[in-house]
DNA sequence: TGACGATAAATTGTTAACAATATAGTTTGA
DNA sequence: TCAAACTATATTGTTAACAATTTATCGTCA
């Protein structure tokens, strides 16, 4: 790996980590410049990372001599990742299952204590980057390197999705669910370990607004101007 | 989308089609400048195109300072890719079961046409293509754009696999196959379409030669050298 | 002969200057 | 006062020159 290369991961590491901790809001400005300055990164490695956020994970979205912003994802969209994630989780679940060892299943409890930690310290970032560990952890354990590389980026959309859809703003607090998953995937359940994941999927979806319809807003009526003749 | 970004894509496409499409082998060493002539690029757009082939597609590997090669990806790569790709073409399968509409069945039956066509003519390389797009449109009937991007990732990366690990040159035809799952999709029966696909799917990957161990080889056994002292 | 090293050529990798565009600010005129 | 036109600044986009590295060529000498 080059130099450049190790920079540009770097800088894209970075980033995904703020937009997926909320740390960057949705449609936040990310200059070129600025964010070389911050990082102390040559302009020509911001921009190739900009540009593989934007293909490769879809958080960046670009708009062509204006910039790049955090990525504002549409409802379609966000059910879309929703759907496709719910497919990886279950199958890195079953895979993960038929691979589950001691050793294996010692990772996944060290990470729920991780999570409860963050949560004990009321650290939201934490909270969020170690529930998604947790996820992480799971996909790796799976032994499948392609599915567990997909899901991966769905797992940060997902985060991203959720900052811009959640009504209310407290984490969704998700460490019994993790514990019930952790447990079946332990025992080598696969049936539960699957249903679990159904439900914690259909739950993280079900307290984010994504059924109301994308209003074409009338600009005369929210300014309470009436323009017909 | 700017200019430079069309003419990635188009090199992007070029050298994805040439790959999956078997008319460069696994190997290939892939030479900036050459590939700037031939397709009358500049070189700058050329490298662009392959790095993102090597990072999204992974049907390119890199080698810093030594450049692009058709890439051969492992066994177990392979074997990765197989399994995440049935995850995928199940899902896919499923959700485009729910889509069907008349529209989309004839879309289905045009397509079979197409490959049939490709066969009549004796035509492997159009086989291949026609093959894959009619996975393709699977993908795109299911109405998930997610995971149909994620889908038409893993189809390439497969043709590639297939080009490195069929022992028999002659393509595989999967013409009924293929009608006997359209027609599945048509009547919106997912439990034969999804049994179908999974039959195929193990069809194609049960032609290749993928439990090989990955041998060390014995230089002076392969010399007929021994060394011992 | 053929191993070694030096030189030249080919190829990839990097960068900073420049161009193009968008945004902000300022002047002017009615 | 306001809008339009103009200017200046900020920001993104492009490129070609240069640097670094690898590969090929050639000559030397043991």
């Amino acid at each position: 790996m080059s130099h450049a290369e190790k920079e540009i991961t770097r800088i894209m590491s970075i980033l995904t980590s703020a937009i997926a901790e909320h740390r960057l809001p949705p449609g936040t400005r990310l200059k070129e410049e600025v964010i070389a300055g911050l990082l102390e990164a040559n302009r020509n490695h911001v921009r190739a990372a900009l540009r593989r956020l934007a293909i490769e994970i879809k958080v960046v979205s670009l708009v062509p001599n204006k910039g790049a912003r955090v990525a504002q994802p549409s409802r379609d969209e966000a059910k879309d990742v929703f759907s496709a994630r719910l497919v990886l989780e279950k199958a890195v679940v079953e895979q993960a299952v038929a691979q589950m060892s001691p050793a294996k299943a010692n990772a996944l409890l060290k990470q729920l204590e991780k999570e409860a930690q963050a949560i004990r310290a009321n650290d939201r970032q934490r909270m969020i980057r170690e529930s998604g560990e947790f996820h992480k952890l799971i996909a790796q354990i799976s032994g499948n390197r392609v599915l567990a590389e997909l899901l991966e980026g769905l797992i940060t959309r997902t985060s991203l999705i959720i900052a811009l859809y959640q009504e209310t703003t407290d984490v969704k607090c998700a460490l019994e669910e993790h514990q019930r998953l952790a447990q079946a995937l332990i025992d080598k359940n696969p049936d539960t370990a699957i249903a679990l994941t159904e439900e914690h999927m259909h739950s993280i979806e079900s307290h984010l607004q994504l059924d109301l319809v994308e209003k074409e807003i009338d600009l005369g009526l929210a300014l309470g101007v009436n323009f017909s003749v």
